[in-house]
Parts: structure tokens; C-alpha cells; sequence
DNA sequence: TTCCATGCAAAGGGTTTGCACTCTC
DNA sequence: GAGAGTGCAAACCCTTTGCATGGAA
């Protein structure tokens, strides 16, 4: 990663309101690289290849400090694990229950119509839709 | 519970290829009375109250055989634990990421159009769609 | 110096597993 | 008597926590 990415990386940062530490960059850095879907195990083995000095912990802290603030979503696809999205842009999803993969469905193939009556007294925080495939037989 | 709704989830069990036990039918009869949201502890001690020569490990593997059998779906709301859905029609929910409430959204207010292309060689499970609120403020 | 971030290892909690016992056919 | 279902407790695995260390303001 080059110096001109950490610069970005670090001011989105500090514009969602989080100090920038060494490993807050290298976790930023695999997270918004490009948009992806991983979970926190798979992202401390990317982020300890280039910055060794990382615990699990961290990893878990940061993840949890960059949902609250916006930067990543969690996705519930899988009761083993939780998946994180760095595309935090309403869209849908397509997971094969069986290999594990992954993706999203472009916008023009899918849409929702209408939102329900929220409850009293709460606000909408996400909507989340998720199709389901299995390999046939 | 009567000896006429008995018959009736036994024959429900029969149908979906589950041979009847003392244990499934006391789990059934507390998933299937009315359509209901539940974790699988609180399943167990439902169940218990019943049957109490039941065991966590049997409402796990009964719970299992019924998702297999298509007689309930698991509905992933939260990391923390998988919920049980007795109504397996399609339908949407909303989910309070604070208090855990979960109620389905009525047919009318929302609807999902399209349907994403599948990859090659992977069928339709089930499609999922949770609305999240939480309590303002 | 004070506070926050981190590393490490242990704890926590939902779910699964191993194994012996029971029941059914 | 063979196979399936069950109970019990331990094992598992992802995630969180406690605590001492280190670094920044």
C-alpha cells in the first residue's frame, strides 16, 4: 500500500471520529481497498501479514468501533460467523449456504417496495435481504 | 395440549418423513400450536416444562431435522443465537437490534421485485429480508 | 501523568459431539 | 439384536473480557 492510499485511509478515519493508530490503518487498509466481504479471522491473517503486531483482540475492537460509526457493515448470512462488508451502500446479497460464497446483487436485478409501519418509538437502522442458493443436488 | 392437536402434529411429522417420539412431538407441539419466533433455549425449557426427559442435545438435533424437513426455518437476526421460525410461508421481519423483538412484517406493506440471476448450477433456498430498527434515542 | 489502545490468555456462551443407555421394530 | 433416539457432559469455536503494558497528548 502506498502513501498516498494511507493518507485517505486515515483521513476517512479521522473523519468518522476515530484516532488512526498503526493498526487501525493496516485494518482500514484491507477493509476499503476495495469493497469485500470478510470475517474478522480472515482479516487478522491479511492485516498480520503486513503489520504482525496485531491481536485478535484489535481486530474484534476495531471491527466493532467501525461498525458503530458506520464504516463497515455486519452481515448475518451464516450463524457460524460473523461476515463484515465494506460496502456500506444499500444492496442485497447472494449466498450459497453450502460453498459460503458471497456477492451481491446488482441493483437493477432486485428492488423493495414499500417499508412497513416501523413500531412506535424506534428508527430504521438497516434493511438486509439475503437470497439463498445451494448447489442443485 | 389435547389427544386431536396430538394426532394432528404427529401426522405433521409423519407426513414431513420424521418418525414420531415422545420428544419431537412435545417440540413440535410447542413450535407448531401457533406460528412463533424462538431460540432453542428457550425451546428447551418450554419444552421441559412438558417433558422434562429432555434433553439440550435432542432440541438441537430435533430442531435440525425440522429445518432439513422444511418445518421451520432459521432465521439469522442476531450473531448471539438463531432464532426458529414455525411459519415457514415467505414472509419478512422486523427486528428491534436493542430490545430483540421480532415480529413479520404484514404482506402488504412490503414487497420484493425481481429475483437476482443465480449462479450456474445453484437453486433457490429461501430469500431473506430483515428490517432493522432501533429505539430512537 | 492521564487516558486510550493493544497483546495475551482466559473466560463466555451458543451449539455440537462422543458415548453409553434405552427403546423400538 | 440391530439401529435409531436420547441424556449427559465435555468439547468446540467465535467472540469478549480482564489485566498489565505501551504510547500519545
Amino acid at each position: 500500500m502506498n502513501v498516498l492510499e494511507h493518507a485517505e485511509i486515515a483521513d476517512r478515519l479521522r473523519a468518522a471520529g476515530i484516532p488512526v493508530t498503526l493498526q487501525r490503518l493496516a485494518i482500514a487498509h484491507a477493509l476499503f481497498e476495495r469493497p469485500i466481504h470478510v470475517t474478522a479471522e480472515q482479516l487478522l491473517r491479511q492485516v498480520k501479514a503486513s503489520v504482525p503486531e496485531t491481536s485478535r483482540a484489535t481486530v474484534y475492537n476495531s471491527l466493532k468501533l467501525f461498525v458503530e460509526k458506520g464504516l463497515v457493515k455486519e452481515l448475518m448470512v451464516d450463524p457460524e460467523r460473523v461476515v463484515f462488508d465494506s460496502n456500506t451502500e444499500p444492496h442485497f446479497h447472494l449466498y450459497d449456504i453450502v460453498t459460503g460464497d458471497l456477492t451481491d446483487v446488482p441493483a437493477e436485478q432486485m428492488s423493495l417496495v414499500g417499508l412497513p409501519a416501523l413500531p412506535p418509538g424506534t428508527k430504521l437502522e438497516q434493511i438486509d435481504v439475503i437470497v439463498r442458493v445451494s448447489p442443485q443436488r
